[in-house]
DNA sequence: CGGTGTTAGGACCCTTATGA
DNA sequence: TCATAAGGGTCCTAACACCG
């Protein structure tokens, strides 16, 4: 078993599918039933249930997937310890919310790429859910995240507290509990939608419709043309190009921290050590 | 004798083409 | 969409030669 055939079959087992696999890892299609069917060989066991339209895993399959993840994260920050130096350079991989990255981000990566020129900066966006299994994963070295995270493989480290308020048009604001709200926010995962959720349960708006957008600045134009309401950070308000009325939340609703999580366990490379500096305070 | 360089053969991995 | 067959290129290894 080598860390290429691990390589492709956690590729094959998150893609679904052989082709895919192929074309995310530059081979061919038969190449990588090949080695799927040789590493199944060798291990004694099918991996993949063969369907028409894909693959999924056997529960063998599911087992090696597990390990496999672990094995890859593992080689991953190893050689990330042996290229590290005590001056931060290399890549370092971060993610962010949506509304952190249009709001908190640009000045404190400004000023972080004036310091450490060397790093390479690799951004992504995503759901506070979504960004934690990233970070479980080892797909980015922090993140940024709607607190409060707990999780014993997780060390969290406090950022700042956001100010959330409800935002909308054309007296949406102007809630009773025979209303029936219409959300317009991320799709599930986003600690906002579900915070505003909450509040909706909390002043016994149960009726409901969900509108799911992709997009900060999609959300903030649909509420900005009355399609409904949704919960942000008061800084995405200060700082947007739309004009939409604010109504402030009691303070259970109203505070939500933001913070950075990294796992405990992986290996601290200076250039993260140098950017979790930098995020304190934000 | 031990270490190093060269070489030939085989194993392995990949591709294209094609079938189910 | 996945599996198989055939062929080509690359890599690995054993055997041998050479040198200090």
């Amino acid at each position: 078993m080598e860390l290429r055939d691990l390589t492709i079959f956690t590729t094959v087992a998150r893609t679904k599918s052989v082709t895919k696999a192929a074309e995310q890892l530059g081979y061919v299609q038969s190449n990588i039933t090949a080695r799927i069917q040789h590493l199944e060989r060798t291990l004694g066991t099918p991996l993949f249930h063969r369907r028409p339209r894909g693959v999924s895993l056997t529960s063998s399959g599911e087992t090696l997937f597990h390990y496999a993840q672990r094995i890859l994260a593992l080689c991953s920050e190893a050689e990330r310890a042996l290229q590290d130096t005590q001056t931060p350079s290399g890549q370092l991989r971060i993610a962010a919310m949506e509304t952190t990255t249009a709001t908190r981000l640009p000045g404190i990566l400004a000023r972080y790429h004036e310091a450490y020129p060397n790093v390479e900066l690799v951004l992504k966006t995503g759901s506070t859910n979504e960004l934690i299994n990233a970070v479980l994963h080892d797909d980015i070295e922090a993140a940024f995240v709607a607190g409060p995270v707990q999780h014993p493989q997780l060390e969290t480290v406090a950022v700042i507290e956001e100010q959330l308020v409800l935002i909308g048009r054309d007296g949406r604001l102007e809630l009773a509990p025979t209303d029936k709200a219409t959300i317009v926010a991320f799709r599930e995962g986003c600690s906002y939608r579900k915070r505003l959720e909450q509040y909706l349960d909390h002043v016994g708006i149960t009726s409901r419709q969900v509108i799911e957008l992709g997009t900060l600045d999609g959300i903030l134009g649909c509420v900005a043309v009355g399609m409904g309401i949704s919960m942000v950070p008061q800084a995405v308000v200060e700082q947007s190009r739309y004009f939409v009325d604010v109504s402030y939340l009691p303070d259970e609703f109203g505070h939500i921290p933001t913070v950075l999580i990294r796992r405990k366990d992986a290996f601290l490379s200076a250039a993260l050590s140098k950017f979790i500096e930098a995020v304190q305070p934000m």
